[in-house]
DNA sequence: TTGCAGATGGTACTTTGTGTCAATTGGTTA
DNA sequence: TAACCAATTGACACAAAGTACCATCTGCAA
């Protein structure tokens, strides 16, 4: 592991507890267990995929709880609901704006490091009734498993 | 309906026969019924929706063909599958390069014109592996009637 | 007209997410 | 430190979104 995401997920932890002391939220067990594993992971997972990874070693971790948790999260700024082409919710420690690419076929969710193009300006007025709050580019592609894995088909 | 309108509903029909031939579909009155639902609407609907909608005109429509058919049409480029905030999909019958708001509420769709701002340039090029086919930029607000809704409880 | 690959409809099923509520616990107060 | 209480959790049932399956039907080409 690199030092600056040790400090990535130092400054998460930081940041639960100053957001929960702020909401007066309880800083249980299971909401540091959630936010450490989100904050190691780079792959955007869902709700259920992160529920998989920690009911062997968090006992007795329910999945509402996964499920809620992530919602109270991302209400209050902590993570980023991130969509992809499938419909599922995935899920984002990485709260500073940055883009995503998608994966057509399998949902896969990476970064776009470097995306070579100018952010566009944020226009906060109300186009067609809507109030915008923020704007996110999504790219969508094929992932590098998913190109294998057509090749040998089409 | 203007005549702007009219002519796009035309064109998607013409499309729908063009693609249909060259990919060696059948032109069924589902599908047909179902383009053509998708084409009148500016909403982005749900499968589900458009499932409601038609199931009353067109007797005996299944929801399954309509999931089906849609996925079909999105394929082959016919529609767009546009990603809201909610986890759900839902489609639009135009397929040029525009951009979409959500409202982070209740999940509404709605076509962004005048987005004033450059369109990026598209780098088709894999940074992370992906390789990279399209992009979309996604508004996220609130839209007028959630506003109303949510003005007398906050 | 006929034949058949492809499409449909109905059912059952999986996946994703939410509502409810009794039991538990974090955090504050005494 | 002990006790209290509102917030949180876990278990279960439920709802919504989407998919798999397969017998039947049909568009369309011969
Ligand atoms: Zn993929
Ligand atoms: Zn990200
Ligand atoms: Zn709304
Ligand atoms: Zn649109």
């Amino acid at each position: 592991m690199t030092d600056a995401k040790r400090a990535f997920i130092a400054r998460k932890e930081q940041e639960l507890e100053t957001l929960c002391r702020a909401q007066g939220l309880s800083l249980t067990p299971q909401r540091r267990a959630l936010l450490d594993a989100l904050a190691r992971r780079k792959d955007h997972p869902t709700a259920d995929q992160l529920y998989d990874a920690l009911q062997k070693t968090v006992k007795g971790l329910s999945r509402t709880t996964v499920y809620r948790t992530l919602e109270t999260f991302a209400n209050i700024g902590l993570i980023l609901k991130v969509s992809s082409q499938q419909a599922k919710a995935r899920f984002d420690a990485d709260t500073s704006r940055h883009h995503h690419i998608s994966c057509v076929q399998c949902g896969a969710v990476a970064d776009l490091i470097d995306p070579g193009f100018d952010l566009p300006e944020l226009p906060d007025k109300h186009p067609s009734g809507f109030r915008i709050y923020d704007y996110a580019i999504t790219f969508t592609g094929l992932c590098p498993r998913c190109q294998q894995d057509s090749s040998h088909t089409a």
